[in-house]
DNA sequence: TTGAAAGCGCTAACAC
DNA sequence: GTGTTAGCGCTTTCAA
């Protein structure tokens, strides 16, 4: 029907012609349905992004770089959540490979054998985020976690501080903490230095939870110079518990965190971070799928694409300054 | 085909075809595909869920609750962002309507017509969420955000404060922190109160926004004796300024903010705020939808429901207590 | 318990 | 520039 051609600006269409689908369209109030329309053309302009977590912050981060990215492609985001559990993961990729996406956005290189089988033959480009400490399926855009760790431990380190704590959650599938935590221990070791202490939590508000967190270890080894958090939102928990205690930061007690979240600005002290260039990475996926990357001339590239980016380090003013 | 029957568990199919059709569907990486699906048995497992914002902390916290309601139903949330935008509103909606969802969440009851238009038109449950105040298209799920405004006015006079200013998201669209003012200035009204100043932000760190905004307003009015946020981002904001300035927390100046988030739990104080029920609005919209709300007995009743939750004041440490 | 046939509402290719 | 036709991969209905 010239209906479809209109709806569609394709094709060749007379003005009148046009002006009078739209108009009855219009009165009409009708709305294609895209499941016809994506079944005959084999075309769908939907992009499965899959991620642990939407209270995170990191990730809505991620998903605005995504979106106003996607913005003029005619391509729509659609999010699963999988609260850090490998068969959520799984499920939710299946429900969303069902629906037979242009591409799909997934945080983390570690998937169950079964989500990789499926992400392998899906024939859709797919793009693994915020971490590249890994195996890619296909492409892959982020950072690697362990060498955040590892720079992380060498300013700790140029610092003067030697006694270190790490702070972070217990779940056992952030991946991507683990490894700044593994990252970090491998640069202590460079210099002879081995983790004093390590306190982990899980669930409940982090701000809370990171004062509770160092009220305990700080407890325990009296004598740490230095807590490295594995997310922001604890550490300036752990940052106003200083405070209020009126410990000396940061002659007595250096403290970092990692995301560059923008919260820190407001804290009375700004807490040294690295930023995990979360918009960035979500900008680069999407463009990755909507093949507008530069050097790919609209043909895709077997084997993928791989982007390390480079966090940089937010000393603010909770770590000495070295020298 | 039998093998539609089986891999939907549908009729009867011996156990000896089951087991065949299961494992070739396995040894092939087979997925459905559910926009055949969906075409032909005019049935789709989405459930439409149109929010303004993804970095409001608030949203994501309606989505947890739609989400584990949803879990068991085989329904399936897929979320559209506005920002706070009328004709991205109407956009997205379109778009997803365009998919023949199950069902529709979205945020607030001010819409352009021709979104209220194709929501009326799409013949499927719809569900106003957040606010009560005005005509829902079908049902609605919420607090009153005028009365919240109402009731803090009562607080805060109750407490003995008498100069009070507000402090907002500049936003035009932002109709519930509208209506909270509203609310605010019609019970202060009550006592022969007027408003005695306010302040406006957009964009940038809440928390640093917060400490700009009070740092302005009450330089330009000193004798102002209470600060009423329009969230609690801004009024934590607010909060660590004033305890920097070493203001008198809540003896000079009472402050109170509004949504009630977990984040406030680790701050040095408690800030004063009203618990916006996010979860549980998420959780009863995606009963709605799902037809599960006792008195309905699957069959859905004309008209939508109108559920009002009521919204608790969390006095904290930043308000006098009254008398 | 299984197979065959029709058709969901569109798009693509081709004829007019 | 416009109409016609044959599917897309499933579900549904009905017959075997």
């Amino acid at each position: 029907m010239t209906v479809s051609r209109v709806l569609r600006n394709r094709g060749d269409v007379s003005e009148a012609t046009r002006e009078k689908v739209l108009n009855a369209a219009r009165n009409l109030g009708y709305v294609p349905n895209k499941i016809a329309g994506a079944l005959a053309s084999q075309r769908v302009n939907l992009v499965a992004v899959i991620i642990p977590s939407l209270s995170n912050m990191v990730y809505p981060e991620v998903m605005t770089g995504i979106s106003a990215m996607l913005e003029d492609t005619g391509l729509q985001p659609v999010v699963g959540v999988t609260h850090y559990q490998p068969d959520r993961e799984e499920a939710v990729l299946y429900e969303m490979l069902s629906w037979r996406p242009s591409g799909v956005i997934l945080a983390g290189l570690e998937h169950s054998d079964a989500a990789r089988a499926m992400l392998s033959n899906a024939g859709i480009p797919i793009v693994e985020i915020m971490d590249v400490d890994g195996q890619p399926v296909d492409s892959v855009v982020g950072i690697s976690h362990r060498r955040a760790g590892l720079k992380m431990a060498e300013a700790i380190l140029a610092a003067g501080y030697r006694r270190i704590g790490f702070l972070g959650t217990m779940m056992p599938y952030d991946h991507r903490a683990r490894k700044r935590m593994e990252g970090l221990q491998e640069g202590l070791a460079r210099a002879g230095i081995v983790l004093a202490d390590q306190e982990f939590y899980s669930g409940g508000s982090a701000l809370l939870k990171g004062r509770e967190m160092t009220e305990t270890i700080l407890a325990r080894s009296p004598d740490l110079d230095f807590l490295y958090y594995s997310n922001d939102m604890i550490g300036a928990g752990g940052l106003l518990y200083c405070l209020d205690k009126g410990i000396d930061v940061p002659g007595q007690l250096g403290l970092a965190g990692f995301n560059g979240v923008e919260l820190l600005d407001g804290l009375p002290r700004q807490l040294a971070t690295m930023d995990a260039c979360r918009a960035e990475i979500g900008r680069i996926a999407a463009e990755i799928i909507a093949g507008k990357r530069p050097g790919m001339a609209g043909g895709r590239v077997i084997g993928g694409e791989q982007v390390e980016l480079t966090p940089k380090l937010q000393p603010g003013d909770t770590i000495r300054r070295a020298g």
